[in-house]
DNA sequence: ATGAAAGCGCTAACAC
DNA sequence: GTGTTAGCGCTTTCAT
């Protein structure tokens, strides 16, 4: 079963060799003999075998993508689809094919990541999720294998490739955005503290209040995990304060979905009683009622740059460590308002 | 660089080929060698070759997962993060890896899979879309290539191994619910007519309709794009009529998200002036207002099924063709409520 | 129970 | 320009 090189070259009157470079389109050949070994291939639907390629070049043309484990709904997350469709569409470009690991537990994980890597399989990987002690990152830094992270490593930044978007200061705008419209009172809600995403986040909203001298309680801040019982907890923490929130950063559009849906519950509206401000721009953050006041992170791109970073550097292994940002754009919605005094 | 089976041959004192028979955990070998061979490869830190392998044994160990291709917004939908999931996590067990291919359009969809199957890359197929006059389709059956479908094949239904909801069924249950209710007038939005699971969601809807001997006017049918601007389109179009609907049957929840919205801007309000059932039980379907009376399609399932049902057939050519069909449930929430007389 | 050797399909020196 | 040949790392007869 299967046309080999073989068969080409023998039907094509050349050897081996010829087809192979024909192949590479090695410029030695002589446009007629490439000719005619191109005829050849066509007319036995030949196919070159991937496995036998890669074993002589020792590379998979393959990269692989490592979701967070989903123990959690995160991967419920329409974000991983859409990074997923970017790194692809660079990878087909460049003719890359994909591996994905969605690890169940963080051992199983691991364990993937290592079949992927001690296997050959894939030339690179790229970390959808980036959080602190993470033991596949510190497998892959250990055995120098070539990986970048779509988020901000939480140490050794600049050793390690990484694309993200500056959500410190998109954080800060979007806070920045509900204090100019009025509000005293803004309250963040967040992720687990575990992931950077959320700490950045965290920390433009700090700097944004700070630097407007507004009241920063403890109980302003609140982490919630990322989709579970839809924030509804994190809702009632903050309403029940003396002096409730006007204003919400909530670090993912989810998460808000969630958070809208206990708020209404608790007979509170957006945006006449609270402004929301939002992350991602998923395509149902215009779907909502009220459409959401959010920052698109461009997630596609933040897919179709980890890959071309990814195989720069399988390609170079000297290239050194980068970090990429991707601008971001606040589209502003409903959700949010001026205060009414 | 990489450890061989040669040097953990010399290490152990044997020869190459016991090397291979040990970790194939050949029962020809003592126990003696295995434990010696074993310790070796520990020391060494030894990995087999992937590639190296699968040249000679004509397998690659992976199957690939076609996504839908990605021009519309559809790939946001969280239905497929949580197939691949299952799909993974099934892949994982059997010590499978996955492939993934999000083909920006089709025709570079057919690219991938061409790919994938002529390089030898992939030993089966799982396509999570189900078309009618699908090129992949007939390539692959052409070929001869173990593939399954997730969803209802639209042709060949015997030949062709899939993995499935008794769609008809549960949408005849979902709009008998209605009409238990006291629903009189219910309508069906469903995604492109190109989507076999549409037509079945549709057929189940007619069924019931027609068995209460309720109209069934063709203004009651509505299809829109699956995503695309929230389905306002079909909410302006069904509630112009002079006898607007009272019950809506949505073929899928990101899509109700998208109703409910567009209801809430024309005034109209979900459960009190019109009942809302809707398909797939997304996490997000818990989380909207209100929460959604939806069918919980088991995606997970459908995930590990499908796979189940692959590496069989891979591993088995001569595996019949079956159908698989998961059982659903319906998930009884607010959006649902008997009509006001 | 183990070793020797051939070969999977391809590429890359090295010849000429 | 093109052919010859030697592997890549592994499995698998065929011997012993």
């Amino acid at each position: 079963m299967g046309i080999t090189i073989k068969d080409v070259a023998k039907k094509a009157g050349v050897a081996p060799s010829t087809v192979s470079r024909v192949i590479a389109d090695n410029p030695r050949i002589s446009i007629e003999t490439k000719k005619r070994v191109r005829k050849a291939m066509k007319e036995l639907g030949y196919h070159p075998n991937i496995n036998a390629r890669n074993l002589v070049a020792r590379s998979s043309q393959a990269i692989g993508v490592i979701m967070p484990s989903s123990a959690d709904k995160a991967l419920q997350n329409p974000f991983f689809p859409e990074v997923l469709r970017g790194i692809g569409s660079y990878a087909h470009e460049t003719q890359y094919s994909l591996y994905v690991a969605t690890g169940g537990n963080e051992e199983q994980a691991l364990e993937e990541v290592k079949r992927m890597v001690n296997g050959n399989i894939v030339d690179g990987l790229i970390l959808l999720y980036s959080r602190m002690h993470d033991p596949i990152q510190q497998f892959l830094t250990e055995k120098q294998f070539p990986y970048v992270i779509v988020g901000k490593p939480s140490e050794l930044e600049n050793e390690i490739t990484y694309v993200d978007n500056d959500n410190v200061k998109a954080s800060k705008d979007l806070t920045t955005h509900l204090i100019e419209l009025g509000h005293e009172h803004i309250a963040f809600i967040g992720g687990s503290t575990e992931l950077t995403v959320t700490i950045d986040r965290l920390i433009g909203y700090k700097a944004a209040i700070l630097e407007a001298n507004l009241p920063l309680p403890t109980e302003y801040m609140v982490h919630t995990e990322f989709l579970k019982s839809g924030g509804r907890e994190a809702v009632a923490q903050l309403f029940q304060l003396e002096q409730p929130p006007t204003g919400l950063v909530v670090a993912d559009d989810l998460m808000t979905l969630g958070v809208i849906h206990a708020l209404e519950e608790a007979g509170i509206s957006c945006p006449q009683d609270v402004s929301i401000t939002s992350f991602n721009n998923l395509y149902l953050a215009e779907i909502t009622t009220p459409p959401l006041t959010t920052v698109d992170i461009q997630i596609y791109q933040l897919g179709v740059q980890s890959a071309r970073c990814l195989i720069e550097k399988t390609k170079n292994k000297e290239e050194p460590a980068k970090r990429i940002i991707i601008p971001y754009e606040i589209k502003y919605r409903k959700s949010t308002t001026a205060i009414k005094k």
